[in-house]
DNA sequence: TTAATTTGACCACG
DNA sequence: CGTGGTCAAATTAA
């Protein structure tokens, strides 16, 4: 028995390696793939060796073989270290990881389009998950401290800000076709916008989100928002930090959907896979003019059909359909002319969906944040 | 009443 | 000093 222990202890600190190189490695799927492989081979040794042992328990129980638990985790206790990474570390970046690649992966099959913008990113499968690691170092730590609350108007408001060592995944997605094109798709977590800010050189604003329990949990997942300026059609949804929020039995935050039903969410919001512009913008004006489709039933279906998707928290899915609502007034063809001229120079299709922003910015030209 | 969003201001960093 | 990220009061929605 102890050598199956000792066994399970070495596919730990396989494990625990493959996790500190994970950011040397991500470039090299085929290390990686060797190095799983690894992993799996030493588990799976150790739970035959324990199935045995099982066997052998239930046919002859004996008192020793009893303690055996017992000895397991006094041998644990050998390597505080390990244990708690065992504890903490472990599950977290392996779920996490698996979470978003698990999400990522259902949309990729249920869209049939994500693209790479490969930076050292990771990459699976032959098409090419959409997800760019940035994978420098580690995810900020002081990010989540947000201390600037509570401090007096008096004091300067301490903050901490992300650095660029903070990891960073990319994904593209196409926009909603439907009700609130700004809203991104679903990922099943539950996020709170914080911050829209103008980004210099892009027509379209960035939206920052943060974790809705990141208040309970300290949870210092984040993730920007922004349109793309070449294809406004699709958005790209930058990641940091890792969700900690659903490693609480206690959390209430929505735990990853199931594949499934992720697919079948991502299904309901986007209709079809791979729209072109036309038709997406076609099926956008389509609702927009529809029987009865005011404003106020475009809001309203948007973020219903982000609930219908099996998302559980109550904002999860930024519902943005109260501002967006509005401005979504704007004329539908000055829509469209943005959409189809987002590559032309002549015309400032911010201005033509945006008319109010910019007009701001027009007034107050330095930064309308600032 | 509570929670989420909006938005001007603040602040860190290059 | 400009820019991007965050804060937090005010506003809105549920």
């Amino acid at each position: 028995m102890d050598d199956t222990i000792s066994l399970i202890l070495h596919g730990c600190k396989l494990a625990k390696d493959l996790e500190l190189n994970l950011a040397n490695s991500a470039s090299q799927p085929e290390t990686l793939s060797k190095l799983c492989e690894e992993i799996i081979r030493v588990f799976a040794n150790a739970r035959e060796r324990l199935h045995v042992h099982q066997l052998g328990t239930t046919l002859y129980p004996h008192p020793v073989l009893f303690r055996e638990p017992q000895d397991l985790q006094q041998q644990q206790n050998t390597d505080p270290i390990l244990q708690e990474w065992l504890g903490t570390s472990c599950t977290s970046a392996m779920e996490t990881l698996f979470h978003q690649t698990q999400g990522v992966m259902a949309e990729r099959s249920a869209l049939g389009l994500i693209e790479s913008k490969i930076g050292g990113g990771i990459q699976m499968g032959s098409g090419g998950l959409a997800i760019e690691s940035g994978s420098r170092s580690d995810v900020q730590a002081g990010d989540a401290s947000d201390s600037g609350r509570g401090s007096s108007s008096s004091e300067k408001r301490p903050r901490t800000r992300i650095n660029d060592d903070a990891e960073k995944r990319t994904v593209r997605v196409p926009a909603q076709q439907f009700g609130n094109t700004e809203i991104p798709p679903e990922d099943g977590f539950s996020w709170r916008k914080y911050g829209q800010k103008e980004i210099l050189g892009s027509r379209f604003p960035r939206a920052y989100y943060r974790c809705t329990n990141q208040n309970l949990y300290n949870c210092p997942a984040k993730k920007q928002v922004q349109r793309l300026d070449d294809d406004p059609c699709r958005l790209e949804v930058v990641y940091r930090g890792e969700h900690t929020c659903h490693m609480s039995a206690t959390a209430p935050s929505a735990p990853p959907p199931a594949p499934g039903i992720t697919q079948e969410m991502a299904q309901t919001m986007i209709g079809q896979p791979q729209p072109s512009a036309a038709t997406s913008l076609g099926r956008w004006v389509e609702f927009r003019l529809g029987p009865g489709g005011g404003a106020g039933s475009s809001s309203s279906s948007s973020s219903s059909s982000s609930m219908a998707a099996g998302s559980s928290g109550s904002a999860a899915g930024p519902s943005t359909a109260g501002r967006f609502g509005k401005e979504a007034d704007y004329p539908i063809t000055d829509m469209a002319d943005a959409m189809f001229n987002s590559g032309s120079s002549s015309t400032n299709s911010m201005e033509l969906i945006f008319p109010s922003i910019s007009e701001e910015k027009r007034d107050q030209p330095s930064d309308k944040n600032n």
